[in-house]
RNA sequence: GCCUCGGUGGCUUAGUGGUAUAGCACUGCAUUGGUAAUGCAGAGGUCGCGGGUUCAACUCCCGCUCGAGGCUCCA
């Protein structure tokens, strides 16, 4: 029998028998660790243990928690669940059960839904499965033998008829079960320590609208009980941040069944989106970007010369006007370009940054709805930089350095980028796609920061660079995007005169940085759970007056807090200061002023801020300089007086 | 759009084939207080909308509407 060479992470190597497993590989280093592997890989490629390695190659065995491993152990559960299930439904055909980011699930056609009842009954079974620590094997078949052996099955036949004829097909079994499946699994149940079945949902075959819809159930699994527990936990808190939840309880805004997709921004929510907007405008202004302000119906024919007619009519509202058809505007960039094209425009006026708070509307599916986050109206912090090809890296380095600047400003520390290449359905030549794309390559290089590539996943007018801020809970939420278009200003007729007397086309870099202002304030009420810095606080200070006699005095507070831009209020209701600040307090109010005899009579304030630290009498006067400074600065912490 | 679940005063919620429960909020009265809930009283609901079954429907059935989760992760 020949041998290979298997070298290990630590760079030593050992000779085997070709067509050892990986198992055996464990076990010749110890049995302690044959007990702990769940999984392998081979030059990077995942494997469970029991498959025979037929080549030489850089072994990676992989332990409990290792991310790997716990998609293996994940997938692994998906087939106890099969198993669960099928003893309760004989006739329930197995679709696919693969593992996600956050679990696993497994799709069923069965003649009627899951009630919650059969998922606990799912679970209990899969627990009692778990205990019995089967193990799992692994046979591989020809596809004609699949074939046979899942012919009662049309799902698992569709996918065997889509391998190749020569590729070695495998099924797994653990105890009576067996699925077709490409593995790896962990060597027996019993690895699978903790799990949970989470919900049910229905789901195309294939996720294709037009087939058939399966009963999905979704479940997580840990290898070890505690991790479990975290992990619910986790999602119990993301729960109470929740800022559909939290916008009720803080009165930020409102979704109304008159305006389904359309919410409503509360005064609360104002003095937030006034603060973002304020500070956006400001530093926008201080790199020379130009605001504008553009209809938001416009005539048809802008909307198909610009080509979002042929690429996003179902997702817009039309209207007729004078016999005329007109759009809602889905996005800005047209209008700009029709500002743009008012003046002729010399080459030395360019870069041009021209900024706009949009509001846009876009026709939603009813289903994809959620508070803020996907709605039917938004304002969109846009602007597009009218500049030369030569002007595109320049433009984006600079913006890179911005969104860099306002993420950290607004108290995201971490984000992730991504660069989004040519998708199928898009406008514009190559040769026009391919500079643009190395032009973004070049910023994202010279910026320094690490990024990924998405093939096909840019605008259908060009290339794009995604930031994704991580929030306080460890969630990634997409927010900035920088587009390089170098088609629209053709098409809309844009030109600037050239220093060689010419006309040239410009191009449009379209860019957001918040996004969207009503998203934006859905998830910043989520990172920080509802307790915002004070900049940012829809109410920075409450006065409460302690008795009757100190209505008067507390009214002149709360109006000095006003005129020095404070965004302030005042509790006179005949309740107990201690009440007062309970319900301050679940507002979650920054500072709560206090006013009594004693401060009316030294004309002071006493200080309680959200964090429980009381103050000694304060000067009305200092405490409103010291907050001014610290909404000036941003600063996160409260001051403790 | 499709699948599952849901909609009871402003909010959170109990409940049943015989027009409904409580707390918070609100209003009034008493209390004039010192940093996370003062007490008493009152008012407030066509039980999402429309239709059907029934002597009788908030409850059962059908349609609609609004909301939540899922329909992207590939044997």
């Amino acid at each position: 029998m020949s041998q290979i060479t298997i070298e290990f992470p630590d760079k030593s190597k050992k000779q085997f028998s070709n067509g050892t497993t990986g198992m055996e590989i464990a076990k010749s280093i110890s049995e302690g660790l044959a007990k702990a592997v769940v999984a392998m890989q081979l030059d990077g490629k995942l494997m469970d243990l029991l498959t025979p390695i037929e080549k030489s190659g850089k072994i990676k065995l992989l332990k409990d928690n290792d991310t790997e491993a716990l998609e293996v152990l994940r997938h692994s559960t998906s087939h106890v669940l099969a198993e669960a299930v099928l003893s309760f439904y004989p006739k329930a055909k197995l679709a696919i059960g693969p593992s996600i980011k956050d679990g696993f699930y497994y799709d069923f056609d069965v003649s009627k839904p899951f009630t919650p009842e059969d998922l606990k009954k799912f679970e209990k079974k899969m627990l009692e499965l778990i205990k019995k620590d089967e193990k799992f094997s692994r046979k591989e078949l020809t596809k004609k033998e699949a074939l046979k052996m899942f012919k009662d099955n049309k799902y698992k036949v569709e996918l065997i008829k889509e391998l190749p004829d020569k590729e070695k097909i495998t099924i797994y079994s653990d105890g009576k079960f067996t699925d077709l499946c490409a593995g790896p699994h962990v060597p027996s149940t019993g690895r699978i320590k903790a799990l949970k079945l989470l919900k049910t949902a229905g789901a195309y075959w294939r996720g294709n609208e037009k087939n058939k819809m399966l009963q999905r159930i979704y479940g997580i699994s840990f290898p070890e009980k505690k991790q479990l527990q975290n992990y619910l936990t986790q999602i119990e808190e993301a729960k109470k941040r929740d800022h559909v939840k939290l916008g009720k309880e803080l009165d930020l805004f409102s979704v109304q069944k008159e305006a389904p997709g359309f919410p409503f921004i509360h005064p609360n929510g104002f003095g937030l989106w006034e603060s973002l907007q304020r500070f956006i405008v400001d530093e926008l202004l201080k790199r020379d970007y130009k605001f504008i302000r553009t209809p938001l119906i416009l005539n048809k024919e802008l909307w198909v010369k610009s080509g979002h007619w042929d690429h996003y009519k179902e997702n817009m509202y039309f209207t007729k006007l004078d016999e005329e058809e007109f759009a809602v505007k889905p996005m800005n960039c047209p209008g700009c370009v029709l500002y743009y094209n008012t003046k002729r425009r010399s080459y030395r006026e360019l870069p041009l940054r021209i900024a706009e708070l949009g509001l846009v509307h876009r026709h939603e599916r009813s289903g994809v709805l959620h508070g803020t986050f996907r709605v039917r109206k938004f304002t969109q912090d846009d602007a597009h930089i009218f500049c030369t090809p030569e002007q595109i890296e320049s433009e984006v380095l600079d913006l890179i350095e911005l969104v860099d600047f306002i993420f950290k400003a607004v108290g995201f520390e971490k984000y992730t980028v991504e660069l989004s290449t040519k998708p199928e359905k898009a406008m514009g030549s190559e040769k026009i796609w391919n500079i643009s794309t190395k032009a973004l390559e070049n910023a994202l290089k010279k910026s320094k920061l690490d990024y990924k590539i998405n093939e096909g996943d840019g605008a259908f007018y060009g290339p794009k660079i995604d930031f994704h801020v991580i929030d306080s809970l460890g969630r990634p939420w997409q927010l900035s995007t920088i587009q390089v278009d170098m088609s629209m200003p053709e098409k809309l007729g844009a030109y600037y005169i050239g220093e060689d007397d010419k006309k040239h086309v410009p191009v449009m870099i379209h860019r957001a940085i918040f996004g969207s202002l009503e998203r934006f304030i859905g998830i910043l009420t989520e990172h920080y759970a509802g307790a915002f810095p004070t900049w940012l606080a829809p109410i920075q200070a409450i006065i409460l007056n302690v008795n009757s006699r100190n209505e008067k005095f507390a009214k002149k507070a709360k109006q000095q807090l006003l005129n020095e831009g404070i965004r302030a209020d005042l509790d006179l209701r005949s309740e107990s200061i201690g009440k007062k600040v309970r319900d301050a307090q679940l507002q979650k109010i920054p500072y709560m002023l206090t006013v009594g005899d004693k401060e009316e009579k030294s004309n002071t304030v006493t200080i309680r801020n959200r964090n429980g630290k009381l103050s000694k009498p304060v000067k009305i006067e200092n405490f409103v300089k010291t907050i001014k400074k610290e909404i000036f600065s941003k600063n996160k912490n409260l001051t403790s007086f």
